[in-house]
DNA sequence: TATTGAAATATGATATATCAAATGACATAA
DNA sequence: TTATGTCATTTGATATATCATATTTCAATA
């Protein structure tokens, strides 16, 4: 939860010199934060049972923060509610993944627009980095790690936009298709369809080509949607 | 909160014949509902503080779905938290409103887009229904009925393309910018903008001309975007 | 063996209790 | 009058209690 800072009449000398008392974030921030990192490293496959009282049990801390935490995925999408009333990872279907991506689609080309103009050489430089990590987590097999990368890639990007609402809007994207992202990671398998792509983003970022860098994430979206909706459609069998 | 249907092996045969029991909304959704209602109606004034106890004594409940219903509102950026954690409706600044208007703007007419070619003829005569009633309320000055109907026109166009997830994070940007849109609802005193834009909308639709429809949105949510960013950027008083 | 059904258990939804931090009221001192 | 300190009240965060539903277990029965 994103807190505003406000505070009229602070001494700001006084404020120099002793720092800033913080309050830390609530239980039920942990318990999102752990949540959320959970979906997206794939610790839960797509479908399974989550319950309240178990997570509360897990972590240590009460129903209350525990519960909270579950709500709030659910209200972004992260986490199914069943007509009964109890909660599991999403699981998408086709058509559901072809929406994410389709936002995707809309959103990632506007950002990185704003961004391209805005990147230092360092971040460009990190933005190689991880893009020859993900090729070196795609040759030792380790594919789950590559789309952990690929994300951090494509989230360092949208961060440079400076666009908050945006970038909230992008995560709850990337949260919602985790899941099932992460079941189907080996159909990435020996696929560097992305780091391709990659390069040519960081080549247009470089330029400073904020039309180009638009077109390369497009075709870097389309293609790795590619992949995964066949496998959707198809409905072939895991590996 | 959207539930997900499921069970396997229901008897078709029983259900048609007894119908099926519903559980009805929890009492934390009808509180949501009551909020969001009351965002977009401007019940609230922007920056206007909220607790969850006197909510919770107004509507009748518990402590529990009070607050979880403003979690919920916080979570979609509809409700701040200070520092001090206390809640409050937002009030956007110039940037911020431009943010919405820009992620309005990515999104809309992709909806109209795939839009056009569904709209059945009741619902155009409905879309045109719409916008006279507006062009009347702006002519009884009555701004604040004048900007529920604009919603509720775009909203309907958006409802239309049938993307779910879309739709939903279209509803929290008009959400997020309503108090802001209500509170300066006198900007649109006598301005007709809206409903000429709106009637080049129809038109294109009408023809299924899906891109012509895209620019017409977009031509609306620019030029009303312009309105409200001079109110805010020059600072001006209210009225 | 397959089905049923009752009791035990688990679960989500909601209410209530507790506590520390924030706020407000008010009296007193400067 | 204005600033300051004290105390009562309010508030959000968290824990716990309660209740109606679901789910599971397992023995009795067909």
């Amino acid at each position: 939860m994103v807190l505003q800072t406000d505070n009229p009449k602070a001494d700001p000398a006084t404020k120099d010199l002793l720092g800033v008392v913080d309050r830390g974030p609530s239980l039920t921030d942990q318990v999102y934060e752990k949540l959320r990192r959970g979906l997206l490293m794939g610790v839960w496959s797509p479908g399974e049972k989550l319950t309240a009282r178990k997570l509360s049990r897990d972590l240590g801390v009460s129903l209350t923060p525990a519960r909270e935490a579950i709500m709030r995925l659910v209200n972004e999408g992260a986490l199914d509610v069943s007509e009964k009333r109890t909660f599991s990872t999403v699981d998408l279907n086709c058509e559901q993944y072809k929406e994410v991506m389709r936002l995707r689609g809309a959103l990632e080309p506007i950002a990185i627009e704003l961004a391209t103009p805005l990147f230092s050489e360092e971040e460009i430089t990190r933005l190689i980095d991880l893009n020859e990590q993900m090729k070196a987590m795609i040759s030792e097999e380790r594919y789950n790690d590559a789309l952990q990368i690929d994300s951090e890639f494509h989230l360092s990007i949208c961060d440079r936009a400076e666009q908050p609402l945006m970038r909230s809007i992008i995560d709850t994207l990337w949260l919602r298709a985790g899941p099932t992202r992460n079941r189907l990671s080996y159909s990435y398998r020996k696929r560097l369809i992305g780091y391709e792509n990659h390069k040519r983003i960081i080549a247009a970022i470089q330029l400073r080509d904020a039309a180009a860098a638009a077109a390369a994430i497009e075709r870097d979206l389309s293609e790795g949607a590619a992949v995964i909706v066949a496998v959707l459609s198809g409905d072939q069998p895991d590996s």
